[in-house]
RNA sequence: GGGCGCGUAGCUCAGCGGUAGAGCACUGCCUUCACACGGCAGGGGUCACAGGUUCAAACCCUGUCGCGCCCA
C-alpha cells in the first residue's frame, strides 16, 4: 500500500479503509513495538471462548481495553494487550457432541475418547479464529504475534505444575461431597452454572407411621422421589407439636426401613408440616444436617444413577425408572396406602443447568476440590489493603461477600474436552498424583497405574491466565517485565469467575496480585433495557454494526455511554449520530487540505511530523486554539487517569466539533483567504495544522481507523499514527489574554446572530452597527477581529451615531452595541426582546443580592464563593442598567 | 430474607454542596465557496415524593413510593 498523501476523498467509506490499516498495522508489528527502555503497561484480555463469537459484551469489553493500551501506547509506554482463547470445557464439548449429532456421526461415548479429542481440535481449528477475526475488525490492537490459548502445551504444563503443588501443599484433594450434578451432560458444574427459576409445583404431605403404631408424622416434601432415601426425619426442637417425637423412630412407608425422628434448628417449624425429611445424598442442606448428628445413624443412600434414572438402592419396582415417573409412582403407592395427607400449590426455586437446560440434581460424588478458603484470605487481603483497585469501587462488596463465604472448589468435571487431571489409580485404590506418568509410575514401580479420566474445570486454568501467558512456571523475561499487569477489564458479572479465581491463584503462585485495578463495566441492553439474549431475538450483532456505522462509530458510542458500571441501553441512534461525527471530522480534514494545511511540520520546514511542540504563533485566535487543545488534552488525561469513558469521548465530541470546527476553523477563514496577509496566512496554516494532528492523536485510541487515514492524507509522515507521541498538557503554552479575546468575540457573534434571529433579519442582511461605552481594549479588539465580524455576525462599523428610528441594541460586557434597522425592525419585537433580557438579568441579580445580604452568607461561605457572588452581581446589575438605557432609547 | 444500585429535558444519560448539562428527538430559518451524515437560532426540567442538616441541597442524612440486579 502506499503512504503517500492523496487527496481526501469527498465521501469517507470506513469498511475499506478499516480493512486497510488493521492489516498494515499487524504487519508491521505496530501493536507491540520495541520499547525496551520503556516502563511497560500491560493489559491481559479475558480470554474468549474459543469457538464463540463476538458480541455486543465483547464489543465493549474490548473497546475500553484498546482505548487504555492505545492511550498508553501513544503515552509511550512499552503497551501490551496479552490476547488468546479459553478452551470453554463444557461449552465447547457440547457444541461438538451437538454437531456430531446434526451431522449423523457416531456420538462421543461411540467415536471413544482419542477420536472424540481430535474431532474437537479440529473444530477449534476450524472455528477458532471466528473470535479472534471478529476482535480484528474491531480495531483490537492486541499482541497477536504470542496468541495463547488455555489448552496450548505451555499452559499445559502450567496447569499440571498448579495441580501438584496445590495437591502436595495440601490445598486440593478428592472427597466424596454434594455436587450440582447435571444428568444430561453426565458431569458436576460450578454452582455459578446454575440458575434458579421460580417454578408453580405442589408440597406434598405424606403420613410416615410412628415405629410404636401410635399415629403418624405427616412430612411435607416438594421432591416426593427421594423419599425412597430418606435416612431421618427432622423437627425443630422447640416445636410443641413434636418434641414427644424426638428420639423415636418411624417406619419410612414403601421402603419399610426405621429412620430417626431428631431435632435440628434449621428446621422451620411454621413451614410445611413443619417435619423435615432428612434425604443427605440429594440435599444440601439435609446433608448438612446429617454430618450435624453423626450419632443419629442416618443412612447416606444414593438414589440414582448419573443420568438421574433411580438406581439399584432403590426398592426394585422403581429401578429405572426417570425421576418424573419415580415422583408419580412414589405419588400413587402413597395414595394407595393411604397415607396421601394433602397437596398443596407450592411456588418455589428449582435449579436448572444453565447449559443443558435440565434440573439440577445434587449428587454425592468423588470430585477433586480446591480449599478456596484458605486461597481466598490472601486474595480478600489484597483488596482490603489497597494492592487492587477496584473501579468503581462498589464492586469490591460483591467480591468481598463472595470470597468470604466461599466453598471447597469442585474442580473436575465429567467431561473429556480439557487439562486431564494429574492423578493415577492403583488397583487397590491407591491415588497418585504426579506431573508425568513417569513420575507416577516411578513412586509405585511395577503397579498398572490408570490415569483419572476426569478433566479440570475450565476456570482452574482460566485462573492463571494473567501470568501463564507469559510463560509461567519459567522466569522469562516477559514475565517479569509484564507481571502484575495493570488492569483488568470486565463486566461485573464475571467477577466470581475471573476476577476472585485470578487473584487466588495469581497471588499463591507469585505472591503478587495479577493486576492493581480491576475495572468491570455494564451490560449492554437494548434500547428498551432489556437484557440481550438468543432467545428474545433482541441481540445486536456487532459485526452488522461495524459494516453499517464503521468500527470507529460504534467504539464510540460504546466508550461514551460507559460511565462506570451503568448498565448500557444501546440505541441505534447514538451509533449514527458518532458516525456523523465521524463525517464531521473528515470534511473538517478536506476542508484543510484543500487550504493548504497539512501535517504540521512537514513540507518546506520539515521539522520530522512529531508535531510536539506547536508553532511559534502570534494572533489571538491561534494562541487560543493551542489553549484550547493544551485544555483538552488535560482533561483527557483526567478522563482516562479516573477510568471516565464518556469522559474521555465527550471532551473529544465537544473539542473537535463545537471548539475546531465551529470556531476555529469558522474564526481563521478570513485569515486564509485570498489576498490575507502572507505571514500570518502561512502561520494560521501552521497552526491548523499542529492542531488537527493533535486532535488525531487525542482521538485516535477511540476513533484508530479514521485518524490514521486523515494522517496520512494529511502529509508524508514518519510513522504511523499508531505509534505517534501523545502531547504534553503541561508543556503547552496558554495566553489567557487571547482566551479572554477570543471568548469575548464569540459571545459578540453569539449576541448578534441570537438577536437577529429574534428579530426575523434576513441571515442575508448586512447591518451596520456604532458602540458606545466602549473600552480602548474593546475597540481594539473590534478593529483586530473585523473580518471574523463581519462574516460570522454581518455587522460592519459605521460611520457616525445611531438615528432615532428603529434599532438593535445589545450588550456585551461594558460595551452596547447599536445597529440601525430604520423600518427593517418591529420596534414592538425589539422592546419585548430587551425586556426578556433584562428580567432575565434582573433575575440573576437579584437572587445574587438575596444571597449576599442573607445572614451567615458572607461569613460563613468560603471566601472564593462569596467573591464570585459579588463579581457576578456587579456584573448583572450593569447588564440589566445598561439594557434598561437601551430599552428607553427605542422611545 | 440479606445486599447493591437506579429514579434529572420527549428519549438515553452526565453532574453529586455554590445561578440545571450533553447527545438524540422537536421547532424556525438557511441550496453561505469542508460538511444537509450540514449551518444558525430556539423551545423544553418545581432534578420521584416527604422531612431533616447547612448561609446554601439535584447533590449530604432519614423515611416513603416506584424500578432493576445480585446473593440466600
Amino acid at each position: 500500500m502506499s503512504l503517500s498523501t492523496t487527496l481526501i476523498d469527498k465521501t469517507f467509506d470506513p469498511s475499506e479503509l478499516e480493512a486497510r490499516w488493521y492489516a498494515h498495522w499487524e504487519a508491521s508489528g505496530a501493536f507491540r513495538p520495541e520499547r525496551p527502555d520503556a516502563r511497560p503497561y500491560t493489559i491481559i484480555i479475558p480470554p474468549p471462548n474459543v469457538t464463540g463469537s463476538l458480541h455486543i459484551g465483547h464489543a465493549l469489553d474490548n473497546t475500553l481495553q484498546d482505548i487504555l493500551i492505545r492511550y498508553h501506547r501513544l503515552l509511550g509506554r512499552d503497551a501490551r494487550w496479552v490476547v488468546g482463547t479459553d478452551h470453554a470445557g463444557i461449552a465447547t464439548q457440547m457444541v461438538v457432541e451437538r454437531r456430531l449429532a446434526e451431522h449423523g456421526q457416531p456420538d462421543r461415548k461411540t467415536m471413544g475418547r482419542a477420536r472424540f479429542l481430535e474431532t474437537v481440535w479440529d473444530w477449534k481449528a476450524e472455528s477458532g479464529d471466528t473470535i479472534t477475526r471478529q476482535l480484528r475488525r474491531l480495531g483490537a490492537s492486541c499482541d497477536w504475534a504470542n496468541e495463547r490459548f488455555t489448552m496450548d502445551d505451555g499452559f499445559n504444563t502450567a496447569v499440571t505444575k498448579v495441580f501438584v503443588q496445590l495437591f502436595n501443599e495440601g490445598l486440593l484433594y478428592r472427597d466424596k461431597r454434594l455436587v450440582n450434578w447435571d444428568p444430561k451432560l453426565g458431569t458436576a458444574i460450578s454452582d455459578l452454572e446454575v440458575e434458579y427459576r421460580e417454578i408453580d409445583g405442589h408440597m406434598w404431605h405424606f403420613r410416615y407411621p410412628l415405629e410404636d403404631g401410635s399415629g403418624y408424622l405427616a412430612v411435607a416434601t416438594t421432591r416426593p422421589e427421594t423419599i425412597l432415601g430418606d435416612g431421618a426425619v427432622a423437627v425443630n426442637p422447640d416445636d410443641p407439636r413434636y418434641t414427644h417425637l424426638i428420639g423415636q423412630r418411624c417406619r419410612l412407608p414403601l421402603v419399610d426401613r426405621l429412620i430417626p425422628i431428631i431435632a435440628d434448628g434449621y428446621v422451620e417449624a411454621d413451614f410445611g408440616s413443619g417435619a423435615v425429611k432428612i434425604t443427605a445424598a440429594h440435599d444440601f442442606n439435609d446433608f448438612e444436617v446429617y454430618k450435624r448428628h453423626p450419632d443419629a445413624g442416618i443412612p447416606v443412600i444414593n438414589l440414582m444413577n448419573p443420568d438421574a434414572t433411580m438406581s439399584d438402592a432403590c426398592p426394585p419396582d422403581y429401578r429405572g425408572l426417570t425421576r418424573e415417573e419415580a415422583r408419580r409412582q412414589v405419588i400413587a403407592d402413597f395414595d394407595a396406602l393411604g397415607l396421601l395427607d394433602k397437596i398443596e400449590p407450592h411456588r418455589h426455586q428449582v435449579p436448572y443447568g444453565d447449559r443443558s437446560g435440565v434440573v439440577i440434581e445434587p449428587y454425592l460424588t468423588d470430585q477433586w476440590y480446591v480449599d478456596a478458603h484458605t486461597l481466598a484470605q490472601p486474595a480478600l487481603e489484597a483488596v482490603r489493603s489497597g494492592a487492587t483497585k477496584f473501579v468503581p469501587a462498589t464492586w469490591e462488596k460483591t467480591y468481598f461477600n463472595w470470597l468470604d463465604n466461599i466453598q471447597p472448589w469442585c474442580v473436575s468435571r465429567q467431561l473429556w474436552w480439557g487439562h486431564q487431571i494429574p492423578a493415577w489409580y492403583t488397583p487397590d485404590g491407591a491415588c497418585i498424583v504426579a506431573e508425568s506418568e513417569a513420575e507416577a509410575q516411578a513412586k509405585a514401580p511395577g503397579v498398572a497405574l490408570r490415569r483419572d479420566e476426569d478433566v479440570l474445570d475450565t476456570w482452574f486454568s482460566s485462573a492463571l491466565w494473567p501470568f501463564a501467558t507469559l510463560g509461567w512456571p519459567e522466569n522469562t523475561p516477559e514475565l517479569s517485565r509484564h507481571y502484575p499487569g495493570d488492569v483488568l477489564v470486565t463486566g461485573f458479572d464475571i467477577i466470581f469467575f475471573w476476577v476472585a479465581r485470578m487473584m487466588m491463584q495469581g497471588i499463591h503462585f507469585t505472591e503478587q496480585p495479577p493486576f492493581h485495578t480491576v475495572y468491570c463495566h455494564g451490560l449492554v441492553r437494548d434500547a428498551k433495557g432489556q437484557k440481550m439474549s438468543k432467545s428474545k431475538g433482541n441481540t445486536v450483532d456487532p459485526l452488522t454494526l461495524i459494516d453499517k456505522y464503521g468500527a470507529d462509530a460504534l467504539r464510540f458510542t460504546l466508550a461514551a455511554m460507559e460511565s462506570q458500571g451503568r448498565d448500557i441501553k444501546l440505541d441505534e441512534k447514538r451509533i449514527e449520530g458518532y458516525r456523523n461525527f465521524a463525517t464531521k471530522l473528515w470534511n473538517a480534514a478536506r476542508f484543510a487540505q484543500s487550504n493548504g494545511i497539512g501535517a504540521y511540520g512537514t513540507g518546506a520546514n520539515g521539522i520530522g511530523g512529531q508535531g510536539i511542540t506547536p508553532p511559534a504563533a502570534t494572533h489571538p485566535v491561534n494562541r487560543w486554539i493551542i489553549g484550547e487543545v493544551a485544555q483538552t488534552v488535560a482533561a483527557l488525561d483526567a478522563a482516562m487517569a479516573a477510568y471516565r469513558f464518556d469522559g474521555f469521548a465527550d471532551t473529544l465530541y465537544q473539542f473537535v466539533w463545537s471548539r475546531f470546527c465551529d470556531w476555529y476553523l469558522e474564526l481563521t477563514k478570513p485569515l486564509l483567504a485570498e489576498g490575507a496577509d502572507a505571514a500570518l496566512a502561512e502561520e494560521t496554516r501552521a497552526t491548523a495544522g499542529w492542531a488537527l494532528d493533535q486532535i488525531l492523536v487525542m482521538l485516535h485510541p477511540a476513533m484508530p481507523f479514521l485518524t490514521e487515514e486523515l494522517w496520512h492524507k494529511l502529509g508524508e509522515r514518519p510513522h504511523d499514527l499508531i505509534l505517534a507521541r501523545w502531547p504534553d498538557a503541561a508543556s503547552l503554552p496558554r495566553d489567557a489574554a487571547a482566551s479572554a479575546e477570543i471568548d469575548w468575540l464569540i459571545a459578540l457573534i453569539s449576541e448578534v446572530r441570537s438577536a437577529r434571529t429574534e428579530l426575523n433579519v434576513p441571515p442575508s442582511a448586512k447591518l451596520g452597527y456604532s458602540v458606545d461605552g466602549a473600552s480602548e481594549e474593546t475597540s481594539a479588539r473590534l478593529a483586530a477581529n473585523a473580518t471574523a465580524i463581519e462574516r460570522l455576525a454581518r455587522i460592519i462599523p459605521m460611520e457616525g451615531a445611531a438615528g432615532q428610528g428603529g434599532r438593535l441594541q445589545l450588550i456585551v460586557n461594558e460595551a452596547t452595541f447599536t445597529l440601525p434597522l430604520e423600518g427593517i425592525v418591529d420596534l414592538a419585537a425589539e422592546r419585548t426582546r430587551l425586556e426578556k433580557a433584562i428580567a432575565a438579568a434582573a433575575k440573576e441579580r437579584d437572587a445574587l443580592a438575596g444571597r449576599l445580604a442573607s445572614p451567615g452568607f458572607t461569613d460563613k461561605a468560603k471566601p472564593e464563593a462569596v467573591e464570585k457572588a459579588r463579581a457576578d452581581h456587579a456584573a448583572r446589575t450593569a447588564e440589566a442598567e445598561r439594557l434598561g438605557a437601551a430599552l428607553a432609547r427605542l422611545g
